[in-house]
DNA sequence: AATGAATGAGAGTTCATTCAT
DNA sequence: TATGAATGAACTCTCATTCAT
């Protein structure tokens, strides 16, 4: 997992920026390992191996680090995503695309995300951010590529922030399902699935037509 | 809303069953009116007009009265899911029934179903009980309608199970654009948009070209 | 020392009456014995013989604990010296009589009002009431038997609230100095002493030369 | 403000001597500006512009910093009361004169004295070296006027320790009340007004007659 | 059956002090 | 000499749970 912070040049920002990074994964490890409710800052502490006090060294309260964790984990999602919808290919493509790397995010550390994402005192922790932050950017990127294509013509008129809150929380649901499975199949088949389902379902008439004339 | 307690044949039961109603009914108070995190022992209790030790008599812990809570609240749901798809109608009009009555269920205490279903705690919870029991069924319901549509020609040939995971979380995700908006749409518009977007992505060619075609 | 708890004629509230009393005195001996500092929620439940959260039963939290060990050492010296004051006696008498019941009332027990009035934590915890409050009314007090001195003749034109304020520190000097003594005077000569510098002090010429007539 | 440190003869000390100062004036800025409570040994470093750790190559700990402070400020005080009981001139005018330092010398920086002396991690920080030490000697120079007085015939035979720890602390109660108002009267003001009191309040019977007739 | 006072482990947070560099 | 990261004990406060009555 790739989580990224801001290191400015400066070499002692780096060291910090290290020990933070130390403190945030074994939030991470403890999270996954024993669940949310065990991350307390003792706790924290002794995984790193180092006294409670010295977390507050790096951050000022729980409610900081766990927000920094999340974001350290999801933010890298949203720009990935970003990348995809300011791209200059269709719609259908930009959807196609936007499920792929959804779920080849996820993919690639399941417990994590589950935690991070659907645990409540995450969501608490962040609500504010998120739900005007990280979840309605999402839906925008996705509600975008949406509107393009209504704007093309190649999708019908429908509420696109509603499609896209739909969209979004079908990749949600497939991340699950594929947590949910033994050998999940490989994330372009299901991206290919969940992308087909929405762009046919938004399809225009015409296109539909066009479509099935193939 | 019935809630149903597993009540053996005894008569003195059915007054226990009373008291556990009025602890049930009280958590669900607090909760709307307060949020998760006050709902305490002490101010259950309070609120029925009992003893926190009296709490304890009815329920083993904190957990098992948050658990049954919980339950009561979306048995219902599932139920009346389960008739929808259970009945003889075609498959489309399954999965726009099931979009219906689910849009309806919720949108009758929003703030209720926004705390059971997406505040941590409750999550931990009955986390393992859900994610084996009613999402589940919710998902198999949805699946089933949608295997029957594959047989009958009406839609293509897709993972019904993965679909259906997809369709349930595109209403859920309704549920919660709902709860942000002031004055929603009518549950019948969303719903009937939820239906055409799968109906639609699901449809089989032939079905593309005869609806198409009308 | 007699410590006054607004105690109805309820039973019940007699016997959490008498609890709050264990608290507060577990707070004064502790006070007494090893100083403002090592009064702890914990400190405090030990000495009582009781578990810390019970502590909290009794109390919102430390401050109001501490506040009410403070009124309820201090409102009884109030409500002695208002007494005293609204009396129908000559001032000079009143001024007598204030200081013999200042002395009087802290004689009883000296190193607890010693903390109570000057260990800082017990100014900051209830300045505010202090300050609006007690010491205020003490002043005001004095002030009062001063300033009906003045309009009878018997002082001269000063400003009696600061006389006043005069009068009551220099009380409180005499308190401290009792507190280094030994063997201290009897408290009515030093209450006469007091109360005879500030007679004089405050004599109008008339009554000077009256009194050095006699 | 004159701070002295005691500085040997030795010449390297005077640079010593100069780095506690700035330490010291840290402690007071700090004091002044946020109030006692933010006086923690990292924000006093912080003030400085030095690392916590060094303050500590110059003080033992806290506490001595604090009593230091406290000493650096109150010693010119005592100094230059003494200067006034030293003096030849009559007990009357001493009187009048060490009220007028006292005053004045509090005047001129109320918030920094009103912590000092007033704030109780300072009283109890240094509360053994007051009663014996500061505090004692300012009675006892008070007294040494007062007891002049009584040798020459001009005052009554009183406890000159107990008047001289009464006038002392009517001046406390005059710099508090200049502390609670606004416009205060001038020092001199009321520097006569506690004169007067005490002076009128210790007169002899024949003073007095002489007073009066004047 | 019902009470509710009592418990006590454990949470988050602060800060004077130390010590390897 | 100076640093400042690290410490860890101590603090206040919460709340699920127990148990004598």
């Amino acid at each position: 997992m790739t989580r990224r912070i801001a290191v400015a040049a400066e070499s002692p920002n780096l060291w910090e920026s290290h020990k933070r990074q130390s403190i945030q994964d074994a939030v991470i490890r403890l999270m996954c390992r024993e669940g949310l409710q065990n991350v307390t800052m003792e706790r924290v502490a002794q995984e790193v191996g180092i006294a409670k006090g010295t977390v507050y060294l790096h951050y000022r309260d729980k409610q900081q680090l766990l927000e920094e964790v999340k974001d350290a984990a999801l933010d890298p999602l949203v720009e990935r995503i970003a990348e995809v919808v300011s791209a200059s290919s269709a719609p259908e493509r930009k959807l196609l695309a936007y499920a792929l790397r959804y779920l080849t995010y996820f993919d690639d550390s399941r417990d994590l995300f589950r935690i991070l994402l659907y645990e409540r005192q995450m969501t608490r922790t962040t609500s504010k951010r998120y739900q005007t932050g990280r979840y309605r950017k999402l839906v925008e990127f996705a509600a975008a590529a949406i509107r393009e294509g209504i704007r093309g013509g190649e999708f019908r008129h429908v509420d696109a922030h509603l499609v896209a809150a739909m969209f979004v929380d079908s990749i949600v649901a497939i991340v699950n399902q594929r947590l949910l499975i033994d050998k999940p199949a490989p994330v372009e088949d299901d991206a290919g699935l969940i992308a087909e389902i929405f762009i046919r379902g938004l399809a225009a008439e015409s296109t539909q037509r066009r479509r099935s004339a193939k």
